[in-house]
DNA sequence: ATAAAAAAGTGTTATAAAGTGCGTTAAAAG
DNA sequence: CTTTTAACGCACTTTATAACACTTTTTTAT
């Protein structure tokens, strides 16, 4: 599950897996799909059902006294918006207004989902531009000095 | 049971959880809700009865000569506001004036409901915008020592 | 102490908005 | 040229919320 896609999100803020990804997508029996905040980029991730099952357990077992950790867990479980996922169907979801609004995509009809292997990301194409030019974006947040119970997670 | 929600609170200060939680609530049996003060913010805390035995079992049980777990004591325990609640009907809660105002939304008729997993958090949109984008808030305790009894429990 | 009034809590209904499902058209791929 | 995929439009369903009515509890005044 790899690579870059720019596709279209209709009316009710809804967009479509690619077809190339079906396959991968009914292998692993997936039936859900988990979207969430990108806690350093103005960005979201997709997670599948079974990887965020195995990331939000991890985060939130955490001892969330640590400020640093806590704050990962308001941004990551927070904000996660988990559908229903059809892998031999249509492969729709939909994006909440607020998951727009953090991503900059409220306006736009058309978005990048770029595939990262076991996760997806999703991008206003202007900032995914930027960022691949080297640009750095005004809302993105880069000095986090990780405690030593998170720093072996990947999100 | 994650991800964000503004909802409103009406003018008897009952809220309805959004009908996406509906299954975790049947599925998991629950007849109750707790709703108490979260220790560190100006923010709620809402467990499900399951969750909340387990919590307030082991809280009540612990030594409560030393002041910090006799704090939290007071705060979680003593601020419990315990609800019927119904899976299957109408999913509506009332926050009492006390917990209100300690949540700082006497006045809004919109809160917060933030999905943490086994839990969840009830906020003042304000506060929780200020505390997404990194400030603090006036009433917040960050530095507590913790004593080891309570180091492997999260809230 | 009792009655009246006010406040607090519970439940129902109506309606607008949000979300879902599916058929059709247009575009791309084989 | 045929098949598959992506995008769009429409109709239906579900959900959220405000408004209203009723019951219970608390407060106030006599």
């Amino acid at each position: 599950m790899f690579g870059f896609n720019n596709i279209s999100i209709d009316k009710k803020s809804r967009f479509s897996f690619p077809a190339k990804y079906r396959d991968a997508f009914i292998n692993s029996n997936e039936n859900q799909i988990v979207i969430t905040k990108d806690p350093q980029y103005p960005a979201l991730k997709v997670y599948l059902g079974t990887e965020w099952d195995q990331i939000s357990t991890k985060l939130s077992s955490l001892q969330g006294l640590d400020p640093v950790v806590r704050n990962l867990q308001w941004t990551i479980l927070g904000n996660a918006s988990v559908c229903d996922f059809e892998p031999t169907g249509r492969m729709q979801v939909l994006i909440s207004a607020d998951l727009k609004k953090y991503a900059q995509i409220e306006e736009a009809n058309r978005i990048c989902l770029i595939g990262m292997g076991n996760k997806f990301e999703i991008w206003n194409q202007e900032n995914w531009e930027q960022r691949q030019t080297g640009g750095s974006l005004a809302t993105e947040i880069l000095d986090i000095v990780l405690p030593e119970s998170i720093k072996d997670m990947s999100f």
